[in-house]
DNA sequence: GGTCGTCAAGGGGTG
DNA sequence: CACCCCTTGACGACC
């Protein structure tokens, strides 16, 4: 079996960032040149995409979370952001992913809420959603959106049924590409499980979430279950705990015990999963602890672990 | 010229 | 009920 590992959005190594930010009451001031500045972003986020996406590929790292960031303002009501123009540089990009077989997720950032009791903001996840489907489809890539089922407001049960609802509410294409991932604080995943079983989409495992908020379960009796929503191969998240006070905070790096202690889980169920290090120090997180793995004598090539 | 506050967003959590 | 926290980098006010 082999376990791809890859991280998140920005590498710590190389000085590019493709998530350059412009906020509203900046663009506003900008008066007319604020369209133009949204565009001179945009376009350095591209470039950095690209830089960092050859980093990637000559590190040998395949699987890649895309920042949520790459279009500023993307969905903002009071700007009017024109995705077809950038349409050749989103195949260019989409090109690079293709040919070197990079697996990419994105995660929508966490005030988007599908489950929300708002309407608008129920509307502006839909909106948002349905930016990222465009901008992949002008990628003509495969992907992964993945969220958390949200607020519990009302209580966890009615939580739960919202997120079901607003899901229906969705797109067959959207639907087709979202992912649920158990979260730090309230949906444990045994509810994961649950929503993720009723409407038929994968379930990203966070192990660092999970032992944070762990609800008794034992993660033995759901592995099976969790790989069993995948019908390609499945993702799952792995960071460590920054310290004992700050249990939930991700650490610089990962720790290697815990880290072999879970491949041991893996193991035997001998297929083949992607593993998305969240470590503060990303890149440079992921290299060492390819550099700990081959000392204790894993088998490595690139970043992927051969089991 | 360096430091710090501000912007933007939702919701859980604290006192 | 009023805050604080999470996250991010650009910008500008201030000393």
């Amino acid at each position: 079996m082999k376990i791809k590992l890859g991280y998140a959005c920005l590498p710590v190594s190389i000085n590019e960032t493709s998530s350059s930010m412009l906020t509203y009451t900046y663009f506003k001031r900008l008066g007319s040149n604020g369209y133009n500045k949204l565009n001179e972003i945009i376009l350095s986020n591209f470039k950095s995409l690209k830089e960092i996406l050859k980093y990637n590929i000559a590190n040998e790292i395949y699987v890649f979370r895309i920042t949520s960031n790459l279009f500023p303002l993307a969905t903002h009501p009071h700007v009017s952001l024109d995705l077809k123009k950038y349409q050749s540089n989103l195949e260019e990009i989409g090109n690079i992913i293709n040919q070197n077989h990079i697996r990419v997720s994105l995660h929508l950032d966490p005030y988007y809420v599908l489950n929300s009791i708002r309407d608008d903001v129920v509307s502006s996840t839909i909106n948002i959603l349905t930016f990222y489907q465009n901008m992949f489809k002008y990628m003509n890539i495969d992907y992964k959106i993945v969220t958390h089922v949200g607020g519990k407001a009302g209580g966890k049960k009615l939580g739960m049924k919202r997120f079901i609802d607003h899901f229906y509410l969705l797109d067959y294409d959207i639907k087709k590409h979202l992912i649920l991932e158990n979260d730090d604080k309230v949906y444990n995943i045994r509810n994961v499980l649950s929503i993720c079983k009723k409407i038929n989409i994968p379930f990203v495992l966070d192990y660092h979430h999970f032992m944070c908020n762990k609800n008794n379960e034992k993660i033995d009796d759901y592995l099976d279950k969790i790989f069993d929503t995948w019908d390609t191969i499945p993702k799952i998240h792995f960071s460590s705990p920054k310290s004992k006070k700050e249990k939930r905070a991700h650490h610089d790096y990962i720790d290697i015990n815990m880290f072999v202690k879970f491949l041991d889980k893996l193991k035997i169920f001998n297929k083949d999963i992607d593993i998305m290090i969240e470590a503060k120090f990303k890149d440079e997180a992921l290299f060492r602890l390819v550099r700990q793995l081959k000392y204790l004598g894993y088998k490595v090539e690139g970043t992927i672990i051969f089991l």
